[in-house]
DNA sequence: GGAACATCTGAACAGATGAACAGGGATGAC
DNA sequence: GTCATCCCTGTTCATCTGTTCAGATGTTCC
């Protein structure tokens, strides 16, 4: 039976959403920084290199889409990945283009 | 330990492109179609109710990048999803989003 | 060789996107 | 109350993207 047979139009849209939102390098480095524990909006600045402004403007995207989940601690914002099914998705997506490199140089096929 | 630790900034970058060509509803749609055997372009443009062209023009980002597989058969090409590890993935999402409608059902929570 | 079918390619345009800048809250120390 | 720190929001602009249209390429059959 065909997968497109068990999801409609809209959630097909809803996953291209998520993709979406982890197609950008510099968000895909956020949400990478704020997979195992909560973080700090300036400590993820920081570790990335960009501005805080930067960060928090795609914290807003990834925040409203229930990618991250948001925690005050005090003044500062703590992130970190909500959902475990995405967590999961993220570290076997890791995974695969780590083991990648290595298939990529037993099997070059150009 | 920490999850970033384990790939570099090309990895996150081709990781990213990945999920960039899911991103869009339409491509995303075009790999479902071709998720569990391979169809020629004719019929994914047949079944999505849009333009070969443009069909094709997906089609070739999605196979420059290793998403899909074209096999010619006459003067028809195939595609299909060529890597386990992204139809495993692509099939667990499909599944995420299905269920995430019940789940959204129980616990409104918004 | 010619016709019909399936697919591919290139150019152009409307809409979406990310980045940078500036200003506005919220929180905690004094 | 005042100040410094941290984070959020809105706006503008250059760039990218998806889409359509028109035409080319490749394949099969006669």
């Amino acid at each position: 039976m065909g997968v497109r047979e068990r999801i409609g139009e809209d959630q097909v849209v809803e996953l291209a959403e998520m993709f979406r939102l982890m197609s950008d390098p510099t968000r895909l480095r956020i949400i990478l920084a704020s997979l195992d524990a909560p973080v700090p909006v300036g400590e993820v600045a920081e570790k990335l290199n960009i501005s805080a402004s930067l960060v928090s403007h795609h914290l807003r995207l990834l925040r409203a889409a229930r990618l991250l989940q948001a925690e005050r601690r005090g003044r500062q914002v703590f992130y970190v990945v909500g959902d475990s099914h995405i967590r999961s998705m993220l570290t076997d997506m890791v995974d695969h283009v780590a083991e990648g490199e290595a298939e990529a140089e037993a099997a070059p096929g150009g």
